[in-house]
DNA sequence: CACTATAGTTCGATTGTGGGACTATGAGAA
DNA sequence: TTCTCATAGTCCCACAATCGAACTATAGTG
């Protein structure tokens, strides 16, 4: 007999299956340009716009490398950087019309694969399920 | 009030923090050159080896990308390649004394952490969550 | 003012990734 | 047998993601 996946692993492949799914939706509806590091970066801009640093932290990456992904964000037309007037060191970035654009459709399929997921588990276990994940944010996200 | 996050990404979130600690438990141990995507193809090593190309999907990569990650792994030899018996194109990925030296670390690093979890849910919640990760795999894992 | 901390960028290097083309071997059909 | 096609793996190449280190500009503090 097959040794127990771990929780973690199982965990990896439903999340990367996810993000896969979400990404082929924004691919499908002519946003082909953006990556999943990208969108999981752009997840983190909030309304009235966030600092690099901010966003840095929140997707857990170093800000060089959020530096980057802005870079190519903005380029695409999907992120606009300007001056943060609480602070001239700082900039905020924001999410253009583009992004807004898209944004509905990830949250559609995010919403259609948690219905899926429901549908499969049944909505007890599914609600167990969340409990449990929401309970493990405590210990496994240091940036919540 | 701000939306819920949703499963995938909660999932995403533990299973990010899960693999850095086993990854840091490895370092610590003198295993330091070892990549989390290294660790992940050599985790679908079987014990008399695997194809390259049935690690590559059991991963879900390409196997160009595996073989660039066999080839990393042969040079800090924890796995060697041998001719497979049954079919001269093949060849199987088999994992070295070093290797087998690492694994039973990552286990336990990887039965630590189910326990902290366990102790932070509760065992009923975490029971619950094993069933679901489980039954999701069934819909999200297409090399089960 | 001087000193220190912070926000962001640039440079450079490495890893991971896959498309396309290629070689060698196996399998099956004529 | 020979021809054809499929499969296993590799090589070449380009690009994305990542981060350490060093840097510039601004803020804050005594």
């Amino acid at each position: 007999m097959a040794r127990q996946l771990p929780s973690s692993l199982l965990m990896f492949i439903a999340s990367r299956a996810a993000a896969k799914r979400i990404l082929d939706a924004l691919h499908d509806a002519g946003f082909d340009d953006v990556t999943i590091a990208q969108s999981r970066l752009m997840m983190g801009i909030d309304p009235d716009g966030t600092r690099l640093s901010v966003l840095a932290d929140r997707a857990q990456i170093a800000k060089q490398t959020a530096t980057a992904l802005v870079d190519k964000l903005e380029k695409a037309g999907y992120v606009e950087r300007v001056p943060d007037p609480s602070d001239g060191r700082a900039r905020l970035v924001r999410m253009t019309s583009r992004a807004e654009a898209a944004l509905p459709l990830a949250r559609a399929e995010e919403d259609r694969i948690e219905a899926e997921w429901r549908a499969h588990l049944g909505p007890e276990l599914m609600d167990h399920l969340r409990d449990a994940l929401s309970a493990l944010r405590d210990i496994t996200d240091p940036y919540q």
